[in-house]
This record gives C-alpha cells, structure tokens and sequence, in this order.
DNA sequence: TCATCTAATCGAAACGTTTCGCGAAACGTT
DNA sequence: AACGTTTCGCGAAACGTTTCGATTAGATGA
C-alpha cells in the first residue's frame, strides 16, 4: 500500500493541507523547518503523490493523446508515423507532458476512439496524418477538445503539414534544369491529405511547364515498397518510360528501385528516382535515394507548443495552418536525363 | 463542462447509485425500463463516465507504461523498438488497456522516472530492452509493481527473449555447411542484453567448431548503419578478412553492407553477410538481407499477457523466462564460401 | 392482521489530492 | 493596554466515481 499524504500527516501529527502546502511550496507557505521534516518523512515513506487524485481536482493531467492513423492494425508500422512520433515524444518530454499512445487494436470505429479520448484521461489531443475518411477530427473539433493535426489538413482544427507542392516542386525543377521531361509518379493512399498533396503538386508542374500529364506514367502505391513495386514495374516496363520518377515516400521509391532493377534499368542512369520523407531507410537503399526531406522535429515541436498553447489558454489558437519548408536531399539516385550528360 | 452522472441522477429524479448500476449493469440490479431512461438520457447529454475518478475508486487504470530503453534522445528511432512498440501496442489493445508512453526527454535519470512510474498513473509496466546499466529494472522489482522485461533478462522479473544464441547458430551453421570458416563480428553496444548474448553465441561457436577468435575480426557497433561502417570498414579492408560477417543487428548489417561496397567487394560473392531482427529495413537493401529473425508479435503477445496474469492476480507469475525461438531468413546476402560454388 | 421477504432505491463513505475560509497565536505599533 | 497585521495551522469541501449498508414500499405467506 503506498503511502498517502495523510501518513505523512498523522505521523507528523499536523493536518494534511500542511503536508500538501510544503510538498509543492504550494499556495500557502509554510515554515523552513516544518517543510523540511515533511520533506523527510516523505522520504522516509517513499511517498509519491497520486497524480489521479491530483487531477481530479485540478482538471490537469498532464498527458496528451497522440493518434497515429488507423488504417489497419500495425499501421504504426510506417517509419515515417514512427520518426514523427518518436520527435512528438521528445518535444512533448520537453513541457513535462507524458504521452498516451493510442492503440486503435481493432480499427475501431471512430466513436469508440472519441469516447475514449474524452474520458478525462488526457489534456489535449495530437493527430498524426488522420485519414480523410475519418470523422474523429471534426468530432474532436466540435466538442472543443484542445486538438491539433500533423501531416493533415483539417478545416477549423490547428494543423502543422510540410510544405508538399514545394518538395515535389524542388525535386522537379531540379530534374527540370538536366534535362528531365519524361516524369512518372508512384503515389499514395488518397486517403492521406500528403498523398493527395504530392500527386496534386506532381500535375500541377507538368501543366505549368506544358508537358503531357500521361495516366501510363502516374501510379498507385500504397505508401509501402511491395505496394509500390507492381505499379512502378508496370510503368518502367513500357516501351516509352519515364526518365524521372517521383515516388510518394521513401518506401515506395525503395518500391520503385526495386522494380527498376527487376527491369535491369540501372539507376540513376537510366532512370533517376526521388523519394519523400527521409527516413532513415533513404540512406540506406543503394543506390542511396535522393528524397525530400519534411522536418520531422520542427514540425512536431510547433505542433506540441500549438497544443500547449490552446491548453493553457482554453481556446483555440488563431492560427489554422502551419506548412514549414521541405528540403531536397540529393544522393545518388537522381542525374542528368539519360544521353544528357554523355552528349553534352 | 463534461456533464456526470449527477446531472443525470438529478434529470431524472434518482439518486447516483442507482445511475452507476444502470450504466454498468452495475452489481446490484435495476429495472429494464429505469436503465433505458438512464441510457436515453446519457446519450442525450454526451455523458462520458471520467476514467479518473473511476480509477481513483476500483484503484485500476487500464493503462500499461511502456519504457523503451533510454539511451539518449530519439532513441526510439530504432526500427527494431519501433516495430517492438508496435507489435506491444497491437497486444495491449486487444486487452483493452491504453498505453503511456515514457518519453523520457532528456536522459531522465533513473529515480525519477521510476517515480513518474508509481505515481497511479498505470497498472503495470512493459520494459523494453532495459540497459543493463539502468536501476529502473531493480527498483521497480524492489516495489512489487507488475513489470515484465522485453528483450533482456533481469533478475527477479519476467522477461521474454528472443533465443540469441539459436539465431546466431543457425545463421553460423547454414554459413558452416557452405564452406564458411572465416567468421567476422559487429556487434552492439554491450548495455544491451541482446548485444552481449549475440557475441557471445558467435564466440561459443567458434570454439566449438575449434576456429580461432580473431579480435580484429570482432568489431563494435552501436546498432546504427553508421556507427557500424567504420568496424566494418577495418575488418574487411584487411589482407587476410573474414568470408562471413554476423551482423548484431540489421541496421549493423547495413553498415557491413555499405563498407563491402565502399570496398569493392561483392556481397554474397565476396563476402556473406547476415543480419539479426529481420526489420523492413532487411528487404529493402541491397542485396537484400539475410537476417534472424525474432518473433516480435509472438514476444509482445507472451510480455503482455504475462503482465495482464501479474495485474490480475496480484503477485508475480512463478515463470521467469521466456525464450521464442527464431528463425533465420535466407535473402541475398549469403552464399558459399568464396572458391566452393566455382570449384565444386 | 402481522410478520417476513424481496425488489428498488437512497444516502453516504471512500479513493487521495488541492485549496479555501477561518480562527488562534504571535508580533509590532501607537 | 489596546489594536491591527501577519503568520501559521486546521478543518472541510470539492473533483466524479463505485459500492456498501440501510430504508422504503410492496408482495407474500401464515
């Protein structure tokens, strides 16, 4: 049985207000001496404050949720919701904050999940990438629940996203600038905004620079290398195939270097490839890819320091949307346009 | 303001009791035409019952802690403990239990995060791959709070374990039969329980199959790619080097694989190389890995309802250890002994 | 008709804190 | 000596539940 406040107390033979004020310095003070030997019985007791008790009645926790996407069971298995909540971790740690992880072992539908959200067990809410399909955000929104969105957009509901069209255009223009006309593009689930974002910024280049948008050269994927690789092989099998391919994530351009290589299309002579995200898998994929990298820990700490706010003031900040700069990380999976760079 | 179960005793005219029975199916019984009235009017009030003060009372959480090693910040970027992680999360929401997880900011000392542990806040513990030089282990023992070790063996607690040793045999013994005689070693840093148990199954083999243990074929590593290359770099570089390099885990592995390469040599051709975990990074490199594989679900599943047993039973389950077999997985990075498939 | 039993319900205690309102003692000032 | 002002400390309420003991009302049986 730990001990409580009030062993503190009777063995002191003062009143536990006492003992609760010299635990926290609290709002009232008390005297040096009387302080320390609480201090020391509590010691002595290996006393540790209940936090349940402590929250009930200041309605403070000190925990927030994070909600990684719920696709299927093990979806926390993508690097990139693991790299973000791994920085979503350290920045919470920063304020103090511990995390509740939310296990969704069933996808369970999302009622269930807001219940459980608003049961009092946490102070605010993080949403990792929500698909657009779900309707926990709005849910969360309408009830005012302090709750705020990484890697997603969100009408009404602070959000924090990468700049995509800025990536993809990066990559592109770099591409561009040696040569690159022919480009193709493995994409994502529709369902996350970021997918969305890619493939609508990938169309919104080819226009913009007048070249064909042909539907042979765009693919779906499923942001994982094996559901990658049967679009990217069809795609790099026909007779007239890209000489750039954009992928959605780092998985699925270590999808479509493994489709290229299937086709002993070497890589990048033949075909450059660039990825999204730089997880750690870009580094290690050979040749190493040539990605766009989001910022994770900024982006996770503007997110965190947006929840706090809205914790602390108890409404929701002003600001709706936050989209921090991507960065082109060039490795060896990207060159000059095949007969470019020999004929010069 | 949440409504409780007082606004609805007072809506509907009865006292608190009797709501709680009604929303529970409480112990004692209430008649079908009284709960359905309650019912009704939860739902119309968005009542949700507030977990903490139900904790407070039945003294249980439904919450587990679960603390990945602290090596330094961001640690829990392995995709090893991420796949880990995963793997308990999946487990821990099939017993309907939420997951707090640690995030130890900075490298939080010990005390204190045993005491964020035991301040009510969860009913059990899930260590993963505690360092062997962290005191957590034994004071959370020392308390008698239910606590179960993934991946590491502590005394006095239940842990769950890959079997070490038979992936390191099994490996050794494919590369045996093929003709291997020349073994090399990067391992992990020696803090992990996994690390130590790993080289020291390579060195049981070597002198059971009387093969000289050549310290410059052993090198260290700290589990990264990176830290790896620069051990695996030495070793391979000299004139006389190993025909096969165990990998202490597959990130390691990468690392071999990227300092082969620097080197010109051919893996499987050159030089056989496998991992250990068998992590998605495996499929991915090039050539793709051989590696052991631990059966991560199967270790999450027997931690958590080993933990469950200890919650519901109040007292520590008798069993000490488990240990899952692995199994290893024959990718592309292993082959005969150099000479042997050419000169049969 | 009275005692007995059951079903339905209520009131209150308990969980461990924090914090407010008050009174008592101690101190300093005129 | 009388008064105000601090300082110190206590008791109690509150947070939202669960659950136990007690009470009431109606039903049953003799």
């Amino acid at each position: 049985m730990p001990a409580t406040i009030r062993d503190i107390a009777k063995r002191l033979g003062i009143s536990v207000s006492t003992v609760s004020y010299a635990l926290n310095g609290g709002p009232r003070p008390v005297p040096e001496e009387v302080r320390q030997r609480v201090l020391e019985v509590a010691r002595e007791l290996d006393y540790r404050p209940n936090r349940l008790a402590r929250s009930m009645v200041t309605g403070k926790t000190e925990t927030i949720a994070v909600v990684p996407p719920v696709v299927t069971r093990n979806m926390l298995r993508s690097p990139y919701i693991h790299a973000m909540l791994s920085s979503i971790a350290d920045a919470v740690g920063e304020h103090g904050y511990d995390i509740l992880l939310h296990t969704s072992a069933a996808p369970m539908d999302d009622v269930e999940l807001v219940h459980s959200l608003l049961s009092g067990k946490v102070d605010g809410i993080l949403l990792i990438a929500p698909l657009s399909t779900s309707r926990v955000p709005q849910e969360l929104r309408q009830r005012n629940v302090p709750c705020v969105v990484v890697s997603a957009r969100v009408e009404g509901l602070p959000c924090v996203c990468a700049d995509n069209t800025m990536g993809i255009f990066a990559a592109m223009d770099w591409l561009y600038a040696r040569g690159h006309r022919r480009f193709g593009f493995v994409g994502g689930p529709t369902a996350f905004y970021d997918a969305r974002q890619r493939l609508l910024a990938f169309r919104h280049y080819l226009e913009e620079h007048r070249l064909p948008i042909r539907s042979e050269w765009i693919a779906e994927g499923d942001f994982t290398a094996r559901g990658a690789m049967a679009g990217a092989w069809a795609m790099l099998a026909q007779p007239e195939r890209p000489t750039a391919v954009l992928a959605a994530n780092d998985e699925t351009a270590a999808g479509v270097l493994q489709a290229a290589q299937d086709l002993e299309l070497r890589v990048p002579e033949d075909v450059s490839v660039v990825g999204f995200d730089d997880t750690p898998f870009a580094q290690v994929l050979s040749p190493r890819l040539s990605t766009v990298r989001q910022p994770l820990e900024q982006m996770a700490t503007e997110a965190v320091s947006l929840l706090m706010k809205w914790m602390e003031q108890r409404e929701r900040p002003a600001e709706e949307e936050r989209k921090l700069p991507t960065e082109l990380v060039l490795r060896e999976s990207t060159a000059p346009a095949p007969g470019l760079s020999s004929h010069p």
